[in-house]
DNA sequence: CGATGTATTGACCAGCTTCAAGTAACGTGG
DNA sequence: CCACGTTACTTGAAGCTGGTCAATACATCG
């Protein structure tokens, strides 16, 4: 983490809030483009830039009235968990994210959202997405469309956590990640990509024992298709390998979403 | 199923389309209201009344370019398969939900719909999204809505999935579906619920083996808490049992949704 | 330096799957 | 009207996948 995007204190604001137009994600070319109008909306919606330690909550579970966010950098994690210290991680919450739609519409139980490593987020109030669509259709059109692609990120994970074995799943988790996170970490290339997920994480994910969930990281680390370097640097000698193992396509074609 | 919602062929158009003012659906008094500007907008964008019969495929898996449906009458399922026949059911749809919006938004990994028993849905265009978004923002935040609370249903089976022993799961899903039914069964207070899955869409939604699911389910109705009458109804005599068996909040709580 | 969190490994076993087989209900066509 | 195919349900036996329990090692951190 770069000291500029640490907080004093936990979800505290940060000093001078970074203007949309110069936000660095939309640099990087993984998002629909946006004209002035809609930019600027955006810009006016923002309530401000902060940051969070890793750990700390961004959503509690079992809250209404939360925040929107979107999440500029580093990783976070939705889950609900349940008694007897279960818990399920329902997605892992990358850069482009945008963070407590489900929250805000019914109040259907709810999930918590969680630091994963030190965050960077923009904060909206939370009637944002009513004056989205109101005042720009467009950026309401593609409210609806983060919310169906991420509705399908989570079917996938309900098909391995239902259907594949254990192998198979952790082998669809890295490789998934692997390809949506890889954009997003610069040295991936030469130093593996940076991972934050604990064995417990993917284990909680996936829903599997943390025992088993090393057990079957060990083998894959054995067949040469995982390695976790120092400072949790995650590295896929051959993702299709494990795109194959886990049966899913590969290349994982994504399309360009809309930041907001 | 009443003769006159029987199609006479697959996916075939009815006689008459019914207009949407007098959708009987909305009388049930589980929807928003709608002002008529917006229900002239929907009427509009409607292209068809259809019906499907039982077991017939509303959207293939991996195609794109489906149309889109709400579901007024009977009851369909969202389902992905991997290799080796394997199936899960990623959520059960009923009247009033919408169908269709995740293959349009994005060209991730696609997942197919079923009808379970014979159905009756209003077609639209493929472009409907974004014209109820810049036509009039209320019903794009609709779209929204309902796309974001599929969300967080889809989230309970993958809680359910992934941390529930089978009992649990099974208990919630029975009591999760009775509580979703009810207001579209009159009948249901007096002859039990109509319930149209089988043992093995049960497993196929929780991730069980059929063998196992039936196994669970003899002893809900052992213990009393489940019962299959003829003409496949459904009584749960104590649905505050079941619902404390799989850790779930009872009654359960369900906002009044947008129709579109 | 102890406290905490993570990774690691072995032993044991249970929850669930698989295989196999039989019953019942239903619709179809001869 | 009955033989037959099909689908759903049912049950038992065997065994594997993955869970639980327990203990150790290792790193980080205040």
């Amino acid at each position: 983490m770069s000291d500029k995007l640490v907080a004093r204190s936990a979800g505290g604001d940060l000093g001078g809030a970074v203007r949309c137009v110069e936000c660095p994600l939309r640099r990087l070319d993984l998002y629909q483009p946006v004209n002035d109008t809609e930019l600027t909306l955006i810009d006016e919606l923002k309530r401000a830039d902060v940051s969070y330690r890793a750990g700390e909550m961004l959503i509690a579970e079992n809250t209404d009235d939360t925040p929107l966010f979107t999440l500029l950098r580093g990783w976070a994690i939705r889950f609900k968990t349940l008694g007897g210290g279960r818990r399920q991680i329902l997605h892992v919450l990358l850069p482009g994210d945008f963070i407590g739609l489900q929250q805000k519409m019914s109040d259907a139980a709810s999930h918590g959202v969680q630091a994963l490593t030190d965050v960077h987020v923009c904060r909206f109030a939370r009637d944002a997405v009513w004056t989205l669509h109101r005042e720009l259709p467009s950026l309401g059109y593609g409210i609806t469309w983060l919310s169906a692609n991420q509705n399908s990120l989570v079917d996938d994970n309900l098909l391995s956590v239902g259907r594949r074995s254990a192998l198979e799943r952790v082998a669809a988790l890295l490789v998934t990640l692997y390809a949506r996170a890889l954009p997003h970490d610069d040295e991936a290339a030469t130093l593996g990509l940076r991972f934050p997920l604990t064995q417990q994480h993917i284990a909680d994910a996936m829903g599997l024992s943390l025992v088993h969930t090393h057990r079957v990281l060990r083998q894959l680390r054995q067949r040469g298709l995982y390695e976790l370097q120092d400072g949790g640097r995650l590295v896929l000698p051959d993702p299709k390998a494990l795109a194959q193992m886990a049966r899913l396509r590969w290349p994982l074609e994504m399309a360009r979403a809309p930041l907001i």
